[in-house]
DNA sequence: CAGCAGCCTAAACGGTCGTTCAGCGTCGCC
DNA sequence: GGCGACGCTGAACGACCGTTTAGGCTGCTG
């Protein structure tokens, strides 16, 4: 919102909330956040009034973050969604925390993927219209299967994080990413250019149980 | 272990563990499981020695039962897919349990993802033998990208039952569950027959930007 | 100079957490 | 009948949590 005062201490405590969130979750304490940012714990609550209203704080940071993405990914050419994973490190901080909101489960959170849905549909529509993207008789169930997707790996890439696998053994998110994102890269676009399936057994099957149930509607089909 | 014994309250603190473990999450405090139980709080030091006791005994538990469902299924005709989606109700708490250990990331997380993706290794294989899964240059990222699917497609699940769009308002995992599956098997099993793009035009540019960096390896192409 | 806002802090408060401890009642066994 | 063993409980302890309160310190204004 303001940009004037976005180098003082309230502001370092923001950003040092956001960090400590991502990484740890919500649960860490007010006094490491503090701690972080070199305050005392009081003033955290003296410039936010509670917890809830830091998060609130970290929220609107983040979505204001997110829709400047956003804008600057849509400026450069659609075809440069390789230059995009290359830049998951910039980004890093803001997804880990946009993926913490979603793990903790509030009300943000499907607020949140909602919107990610909104996004994938206009993209693969998009991609339809320019040929690329096949067709589907259920775009917005495949545009949540898409997003679900993409949630799981960031799900597992934090795992192996955690774990020690992945190059950074305290979490570290931007790292964690970029191993994720090399590491199943080639898998992922297998699958989305051949598909998993060596014929249409499974899905003639899974029609016919509908079929039974419901009426025969009509439904555009892909050869 | 013993079955003597399964029971007594031991067997019930247990339970109403793993049942609100896998509703709320590890935040638990151990005075709401003992209510569960009905028992007093310092029952379940007793019987346990501490809330980690407690949680590696749930563990154990549910490893024990995930193998025994492993095991039923692999015992029924592997074309009966979608019986197994039917038979999600009465594994749910299971599930949702397990689903909390992977959210809650600690050790043994890595440990069970690492257990489903080979397992799905293992199914994929067999897949491949009997001729309706298609071939891969990297069977590992393959699986790996699928179990993480399968955990997204949880994830948001337990997403909307939390905020009352599914059937249940109290994010009851069964009903979250099921509502999940039906309206995204449609989706996935289209996504898994024919893919997501129109054309090998982004694997093409992918395996072009790999072939710059690294020597030029055989691989086995898939027509 | 006095006064007065503003950032900022040290200390404490109530609450919940996991955990400990002393002791209750009720069995089976000698 | 005496008596440990066992299952179980109520009450308390220390630690940590979010939050509140009182009060310093600085710089601007009359």
């Amino acid at each position: 919102m303001r940009s004037v005062d976005d180098l003082t201490a309230r502001a370092r405590i923001r950003d040092a909330a956001m960090l400590r969130f991502g990484r740890d979750g919500f649960g860490t304490g007010l006094r490491q956040v503090a701690a972080d940012a070199g305050v005392s714990p009081a003033l955290v609550l003296h410039h936010f009034g509670s917890k809830e209203g830091l998060r609130a704080a970290c929220d609107e940071h983040a979505h204001a973050q997110l829709v400047a993405a956003k804008s600057e990914a849509l400026a450069q050419p659609a075809t440069a969604v390789l230059a995009q994973l290359a830049a998951t490190e910039r980004y890093a901080p803001l997804i880990a925390y946009l993926f913490r909101v979603v793990l903790d489960g509030g009300p943000g959170a499907a607020r949140f993927v909602d919107g990610m849905v909104d996004d994938t549909l206009t993209y693969l529509a998009e991609g339809e219209r320019l040929g690329v993207v096949r067709g589907t008789s259920d775009p917005v169930g495949r545009a949540r299967y898409v997003v679900a997707a993409q949630l799981g790996l960031l799900l597992v890439a934090q795992l192996d994080a955690a774990d020690g696998r992945a190059p950074s053994p305290t979490a570290e998110p931007a790292a964690a990413l970029a191993h994720m994102a090399t590491t199943t890269a080639r898998a992922s676009l297998e699958l989305y250019t051949h598909g998993l399936f060596a014929d249409s057994t499974y899905l003639d099957a899974w029609r016919a149980t509908q079929d039974d149930a419901r009426p025969p509607t009509t439904e555009q089909e892909q050869p």
